[in-house]
Formats: structure tokens, sequence, C-alpha cells
DNA sequence: ACGCGTAGTTCCGGTAAGTGAAATAGCATT
DNA sequence: AATGCTATTTCACTTACCGGAACTACGCGT
């Protein structure tokens, strides 16, 4: 499997290169000599999964990956069911509403309906980010079997992003701890100073936690709230009902 | 390049297929044998570009696809450059504008600012569509060298979408011209009854047109004026100067 | 329960497709 | 013109890939 693993090894590095990428670039990240990075390349140009820029010579992703992105996205029955959901969920509390599923040891957001609120806090659809400082993170976290989320934890490089962040196992675990008695999870300026997090999980007939439902808030602005929260949980719940 | 053009081609057909794709599936349609197209969809799945189905055995693209998007999209300075302008003027007329490249012969959508007001026609990142019969595509077609617009258009199956749509090739010319002389390109019903679109050019410091900015309406509560058409050349313009 | 069919996965010998060192080409810089 | 740097091409070697066949797993009909 050399080729395929260098290909979209290739790829991943090229995607995260702004400036594109040559040949001894890849060489080099990939440690392969020049002609097998070359071929590589070419492999990918071919596919037109990468453009090569004819003065610098330099390889840059090709757009072609929005158009794939853009086919799963229409297809994807959970974006499509949660969407209308998603949109008066943010209208009716008026903040940024997020669907996240997990990807790896990872968070990922899957889709986001903005409001003008979140401003400060740019969500990106398709952003990942660690299990243990997000609100919904710490949803997936607390309703998988314990010991698979301590080890997830443990080899997640855990940093200290504001003074308010919790790295530690312990405490960590009793937060999950909590999350499941309540049904909920919250971030407060855990992650950027002055902003919450409030997430709910998105569960399948079988009980199993497929997604997460989350919303962000400004504190300054409007801090989270019962009632908040008790909206969240309704939509949140009525995804999960859609969800055969 | 056997094993990365299968692994590609495999790639972009699973993406296709929200069901997900099964090995015998995966080697009808590459037309190679059972055992090579399950050795493909194992590269991807080492790699975590798909994911299996335990129980059904099916491969389903992975979301990490979401996450490749994102980072390019992060990282393109076009969008980035441009998000501020589409906003503003999003604000300002108040309807969906969209900034689109060309991806081959094709039109491709790579950024939106959504209004309310398009929540007939929703406008997709990542879509892609033919160029004669999209505003933005025409303005790409109308800056091109004539006989390339020619060759792509002769080459494209051109639908009667509506019975508006113009699919004849010297009338479509005839468009071009105009659009050049205009500066800009109005699509009046020709993709969907009752919608109506407007692109311009953002050219970049040699004059290449590297992009259209354009703006849908629904005719009914908003028809285009000279107003709207004034706004969207305007903020085309500032995006072009940006453009080192 | 048994056999049969279908589909996924694994095996394995033959070989062509991929490998990487080295040569070549192209392009700045000195 | 020479030098250094990088992209690309060449080529003889060989290994990683190929695909037919065997094996496994599952479901269905008898």
């Amino acid at each position: 499997m050399q080729l395929v693993d260098r290909a979209l090894k290739a790829l991943e590095l090229i995607s995260r290169e702004p400036q594109g990428m040559s040949v001894s670039e890849l060489s080099q990240k990939l440690d392969i000599p020049a002609s097998s990075a070359h071929r590589v390349l070419a492999g990918l140009k071919d596919n037109h999964f990468v453009t090569q820029n004819e003065e610098t010579k330099k390889y840059h992703i090709s757009y072609k990956i929005f158009n794939l992105c853009s086919a799963v996205r229409e297809q994807d029955s959970l974006i499509a069911l949660s969407r209308p959901y998603m949109r008066k969920l943010s209208q009716e509390i008026q903040k940024t509403v997020i669907l996240c599923v997990m990807s790896g040891d990872r968070l990922l957001n899957l889709d986001c309906v903005e409001n003008s609120d979140a401003s400060i806090y740019m969500v990106k659809t398709g952003k990942e980010m660690p299990l243990y400082s997000t609100s919904a993170g710490r949803v997936f976290a607390a309703y998988m079997p314990i010991d698979r989320a301590m080890r997830i934890f443990e080899r997640t490089a855990r940093r200290q992003e504001t003074p308010y962040t919790k790295t530690d196992l312990k405490e960590l675990l009793a937060e999950l701890q909590r999350i499941r008695r309540q049904g909920y999870a919250v971030i407060d300026e855990e992650l950027q100073v002055g902003v919450q997090g409030v997430a709910c999980p998105v569960q399948d007939g079988a009980g199993r936690v497929v997604a997460a439902l989350a919303l962000t808030t400004v504190k300054s602005k409007n801090s989270v709230d019962e009632a908040m929260i008790s909206r969240l949980k309704f939509y949140a719940g009525e995804i999960s009902k859609e969800i055969s």
C-alpha cells in the first residue's frame, strides 16, 4: 500500500499548505526520494486533486475537494434532518448552533447555523478539536465507556488554553459524571475567555450518541441560563427522535 | 499509477454514494476484480478516508474530508479577503452573495453569504454547475478567448432548464459579447423560474478573471435593478483591488 | 439441519508497475 | 560561464501489486 499511503498523506499535507508544496518539500516531509515524491504528485495531478503552478512549479490543492465535500454534505442525512431544527433553535435563542460528531479521537464540527452574536468566536464547519476542552466533546466522552474516555484524554495533549481550562484527568472524569447526570455539558471560559458553550447528546434508537448539538455564547452579552439549556435539550431530543 | 488512480476514483465514487459502497459495487464500477477493489478500499480505510460499517460491510466516506476542506478554506486567501466584502454587500442589498471560480470546464461555488431572501433557492458551497446557464459562468466565458468558450459550450450538455434557458450557441456567444460590453452578466429565469442572477468579474493585477462575484434574487420579491448591479460591481472592484 | 448462493476477505505465485539512484534539464545567482 | 538548486526524466532492478482461486461468513430455501 505504498503509493496509496503516500498519495493520501501527500493530499493531506498539501491541503494544509496554503502556499503550495514543492517536490522537495514533500520528499522531505514523507521521507522519500524526490523522484518518488514527484511521481505521487503527478498521480494526484492527473486525477485533478492538485494543480501545479506553472511558474513556481509548486503543487496546490485543487478546489475539486470542495466539490467532494459538498457531495457528501448534500447526502448526509444527519445534516439534512438536523438543519431545520438548528435554524429554529438559532432563531429562538439568538445564538450560533453547532452540530458535532466524533472523528477518530477528536470532535468535528459537522455543520453550524451562525448568529451574528458569534462575531468574536467564529465557528468553522469541518474544524476538528480535542474532546476534553469543548462542551460537545465532553458529551461524547461522558456517554462512552469510562476507560475509553480516559484513554483518549490520556493520549491527547491537554493545553491550558485559559486559566479555567480543566486539564486534570480526575477533574475531567468527575465532570463527565456530572454531564451524564445532568444530560448536558457546559464549558465556561475554558476554551476562550469570555465564551461559554453548552452541548447535549443526540442519540439514535439504540441510545448511541451519534452527534452533539451545541451552542456558544459570549458571556458578557448573554450568559448561559436555564431557558437556553432547556431549548437546546428540547431540540437535541427532536433530532434524536427523527433518527431511525 | 494504477493504485493511486483507482484509489482517487474510488474516493470520488464513494463520496457520491450516500448509502455507502460495497466491494462488489466498486469492483463493478471501476471494472476491476473484487480482490483489487477490496485492496483499494482497505488502503482508503487505513488512511481514514473511508469507514466501514461493520454490519453491512459497506464503505462510507469519512468525515475526515470535511476537515481537509476546512483546512483549505481557512487558508485560501481569495476566500479570506473576499468574505468581509461579501458580508457587507449582502447586508446592503439583502441578497445572497456568491463567490465563484472555475474548476475545469465548470463553475464552482467557492463561498457564499446567505440571506434569508434565498429560502427558495439554496446555494451550496462547493457545488459545481455548467458555465452556460449561470451568470457567474457566463462572466468567465465572456472574458476568455472566444474559441475556448465555444469549445466548452460545445462539449457541455446544454439542458433547457426553463422556457427561457438560452442553449443555442450563437445566442450564447452574442450574450458573451454583451457581457463584455456591460461588465456584468444577468440570468433571468434561465436556471429556475422566478429567480434572477447577476455576476461581475473579479480580476487580478494582470487583468485575468480569477473569480466572479454573483448575487441571486427572487424576482417576485425584488427584481434586479441598476442600484443592485452597481453595488455588485463596486464590491467586485474592491476585491479585485485587494488581489495583488 | 443441510446445502447452496452470494459477497467479503485472504492467499499466493507471476509479473508489471513502482522504486530510487543517477542523469538531465531548467533556472537563478555569482 | 560556472555553480548550485530544484524539477523532471530515465532506467535497470525488484518488490509491491495483480487477480484468479481458495476460504470464510452469512442468509435463504428446501
